[in-house]
DNA sequence: TATCGGTATTTTGCATTCATAATTCATAAT
DNA sequence: ATTATGAATTATGAATGCAAAATACCGATA
């Protein structure tokens, strides 16, 4: 029997899942903001059922919470979270290195190479969204090299859980030259096909940008706990 | 202001959801098998609304499978799961083991150790059920130490995917020896508080349990690929 | 003015209902 | 006998309805 051709069969509660998170990650919904169940079914005209069903999922993903009897919101991460998710971002990025240094051919270093040039040229022109955005496709691909979609899965979402973060990063010029060092070693570990020092590098830049956001929420006047 | 009390304000979809987390991980509901929603409601005495969030939960938990108008199973577990899954686990225990490493005391190092003799007991005993036990009893304490808390749900429920291996974990006697001698070098490392070492012993002891495993899987004749 | 108490309103949780897609079963055709 | 076709049955997806809890409102009292 040949694979099964998977023929898009939508339903209503997956939709809305996918676009009430796209809503939470764009800052539509506000980390804090309580979510009108009946308000949000009149703009998505649909009926409570399915977005409650949407609610359940994503509250199982981390990106609200949800308290019996009295509603959901949406999720504030605190900088507890970000002391404890961005070590395990650390861990996984070092594995999908680990396994993407043993798993890449030339092609993929190619690649690769030609993404790290393009952010490379954001920098230069102090292009940050299109930094971040190249940044963010690299460590990606990074991953889909290291052939492990529940490892990609679980990168996802954490980025998810933490995107609130991304407003805060590359506040100050130093810190992003260090980011940018950084990237170029991991590019030359890989280029190598070095797994160990790779592994160690990548673990060691998000452990780095960690603190640079910690740095940055801690002399930062926003929200008393929230970033 | 106090840290709110949490008064228990329990509800149905959440009951629900637990149990049947609970009937998959005890083997009531099999791997592969189709889940019912009115059978399980007339089972449970509910209605298909809070059943249906559950499910939406489970399947977010890769617990079951839902396919959009075919229902809901109950996943099975692949060789790939465990190929993808194992890694995954092993870059947590080492960060867990690093993390415990930098933050326990002599009560707590005296605390494991208890724990650990108890195991050898088991082990000397044979009494496989009893290790097994008492094994996952100090990964999860080693966790706990970690005072991590998205570490520990991220651990527990990659544990939970893979609840099907502990049906052919050990074997033969000799992975056990392995396995308990890699345990106490793991005691001793953290008895140290040699954090790297820790953290490479326990990434090695998981990657280890993987290669038993799925050895255990290829020369045993249970179904094709569902482990 | 601020706080308390009680009622009205809203919101949540769950059951029920309805429409539609999927499956089953019987029948016909090859 | 086996496969195809279509009607009957069943299951899923989503909307609606209803009871109970939480919140908002409002006047009374200190």
């Amino acid at each position: 029997m040949t694979a099964p051709t998977i023929v898009p069969r939508l339903n209503l509660h997956d939709t809305v899942t996918t676009a009430l998170r796209g809503m939470i990650l764009d800052g539509v919904l506000a980390p804090g903001e309580k979510i009108a169940e009946r308000a949000l079914c009149e703009r998505f005209g649909i009926s409570r059922t399915p977005l409650r069903e949407a609610l359940k999922v994503l509250a199982s993903e981390g990106l609200i919470d949800l308290l019996p009897r009295r509603g959901a919101t949406v999720a504030q991460i605190t900088e507890a979270d970000i002391r404890d998710l961005f070590p395990i971002m650390g861990a996984l990025e070092g594995l999908a290195g680990e396994l993407a240094c043993a798993r890449v051919d030339a092609r993929d270093i190619r690649h690769l190479r030609a993404l790290h040039d393009q952010m490379m040229d954001s920098y230069a022109r102090r292009d940050e969204h299109r930094y971040l955005r190249q940044n963010r496709k690299i460590h990606e691909t990074i991953f889909a090299l290291a052939r492990n979609p529940a490892l990609s899965e679980m990168y996802q979402q954490i980025l998810t859980r933490i995107h609130a973060c991304r407003f805060i990063l590359k506040k100050c010029d130093r810190d992003w030259a260090a980011a940018v060092a950084e990237h170029a070693e991991i590019m030359d570990a890989l280029a190598q096909r070095d797994g160990a020092r790779l592994s160690r590098l990548m673990r060691d830049h998000i452990a780095g940008t960690s603190a640079r956001i910690a740095l940055a929420s801690l002399d930062g006047n926003e929200e008393r706990d929230a970033v």
